[in-house]
DNA sequence: GCTACGACCCAAATCGATTTGCATTTTGTG
DNA sequence: CACAAAATGCAAATCGATTTGGGTCGTAGC
């Protein structure tokens, strides 16, 4: 008699339907015909003992974990936990488990964290940071897992891109400032290297020369994605002569920043200067002034990536990368 | 000749550096001494190797998962991505994995979240959710995964509690407005049922009492703690005459969508009718009047789960169950 | 009534690490 | 210099499931 304190194995399993351990995980998996009788006795057993199989075991022996990783730059950029959620939607009917890192941790740099990550075997991960380098990517792609990005330079071997459109959504505001006569518009960006930055300016860029405006490099200021950063750019922004009269942020948090400052400032918004945010946060529309922002379908994204990676773990979809790219859409408030 | 492609095992280490397997573990586990010499040899080929121990033969082995499992019941809760970031704070440099599972997916009851998780065999739980019944609880308590919940009804046998004081919270909300002059407070609940919903709402019944003031059914109303919730309790509360002038709100999302009511209604807040809030989220500082609400230190409390986890984890705290109160703090802005 | 053929089940090998009990060096001491 | 004690290495058992190659049993066909 087995004592009362442990779990059952798949061996009490047997000995308890009086079966053998092979019938126990046919029935399981179904790889091979079991009797309805058998399966019936068996499925009995496993429910009156409460039986699960050990999944280290069966992963060890299976090489597969069933969960799969999602990487953010930043936890509290309200963004990254909405595509948490929709990952969740998708992937939890699947018995996947869903694990965050948050890479923005003080001590944590992207390449321990993809290490870490590795290290734990996971079967697929969501790269969400824009830190990556080609070296971090490369590596995830070399372990064989699989890999879907948010965003990113898109090339074969390093897996399927979700996105939005960023520029073209830049370019909308943009163009949507243009329209309402803004004259002197300034770009406040995130991490200067990051992709999401470049593409984000290059919309900037593309609707200042569709408008044969031309691009002023001190009305360009580069810092992060964070409401800090927002403060600090848009103190540099608004002290340029003369001074800006809109202030086109690559993300709500930055304009969040910026409103900080125009406040402190004793700015009107949208009077003196025009504010512009992207994403599209809850928060966005509780400031006041409401941003005017674009719409960043996060929790689409977010199941999005669930089924690119699902189809590719079936097996069912090994052909070359994908790259999806998402509506995006302008939302006009009262800050421009 | 082993291939390219594979990962190396164990063996292939031990092979590389001339010694036995049991020594490379060794070196890796410190479980037994090694000489410098070997040490230094069987390190350096793990190095060049890339070697990482395959996680699902360790845990297979120890029985432990070195991961811990996080589940919340509202991932669009700013408040819980707050909690997963202290939790990766302290977690991350002990090498644990952190899972994340938000209960409030449509189709996930709890029960069926706490088997999930459970099946997985992770170490710990931090259980983050109001929903959380006794026999849900039990389940944990009985799997032998370490428990630390975010508040509820403390009991020894179901593992550590850290919390806030969120009834003497919710008093020093109540009594402010009452030394605002405020007559005819209400109060909007979360889930009636749930714990945090419970204490909150004692707070304010301390309150009045302690004023001599009458607590009146009528100006009390239960919803979710959400900002559907607090439109609709807002509309029902609001809709009573003599219209209440304070509206406490059991969390800052209930505010906002008290908020929305109010500005919808026309009321002028804090004129016609303070509104306050709870847990001091961002967007309680953005939105328009600014929240009065508690801080609440999700942060803070998440490290202070990841500590005691990882306290008994470790094995050095295996005494009765601890409650940790950790300090709240008011804070009054424009909206009372 | 006997052979074939399925249908079903079993024993044993395997996944990759950890961990004993022993055997074999080294090191230290009188 | 010898001998005890400490340091270090090895072989093999183990964790719990999956997965083959082989049986064994029952049934259908003649």
């Amino acid at each position: 008699m087995k004592e009362a304190g442990r779990r059952p194995d798949i061996a009490a399993v047997a000995a308890a339907a009086g079966v053998s351990v092979t019938t126990v995980s046919h029935v399981l998996s179904g790889r091979r015909p079991v009797s309805a009788r058998t399966r019936a006795k068996v499925e009995a057993v496993i429910e009156e003992l409460g039986y699960r199989p050990n999944p280290s075991a069966r992963s060890l022996r299976t090489d597969r974990s069933e969960s799969i990783a999602l990487i953010v730059p930043d936890l509290t950029n309200p963004f990254y936990p909405l595509v948490a959620a929709g990952l969740q939607d998708v992937l939890m009917s699947s018995g996947y488990l869903l694990s965050v890192t948050d890479a923005a941790l003080p001590s944590r740099a992207l390449p321990e964290v993809v290490r870490h990550v590795l290290a734990r075997r996971v079967d697929g991960i969501v790269l969400a940071t824009y830190g990556a380098t080609d070296q971090d990517i490369d590596k995830i792609a070399k372990s064989g897992t699989k890999l879907v990005r948010l965003g990113g330079r898109f090339r074969a071997e390093f897996g399927d891109i979700v996105r939005a459109d960023d520029t073209s959504g830049v370019h909308d505001i943009v163009s949507h400032l243009i329209d309402r006569g803004y004259q002197r518009i300034a770009f406040l960006n995130g991490e200067p290297h990051a992709h999401p930055s470049q593409i984000r300016l290059e919309g900037y860029e593309r609707a200042l020369r569709e408008a044969g405006r031309p691009i002023l490099p001190e009305l360009i200021h580069s810092g992060t994605f964070t409401r800090a950063g927002g403060v600090e750019g848009a103190k540099v922004l608004l002290s340029r002569s003369p001074r800006p009269d809109a202030l086109v942020c690559a993300n709500d948090l930055i304009a969040v920043g910026a409103l900080d400052v125009t406040r402190q400032l004793g700015l009107s918004v949208p009077g003196d200067v025009a504010v512009t945010g992207y994403d599209d946060i809850e928060a966005a529309s509780l400031i006041t002034p409401a941003l005017t922002t674009v719409l960043n379908p996060a929790r689409e994204i977010g199941r999005t990536c669930a089924r690119l990676l699902l189809d590719r773990l079936a097996g069912e979809y090994d052909d070359t990368a994908r790259e999806i790219v998402l509506a995006h859409r302008l939302i006009v408030r009262d800050s421009s």
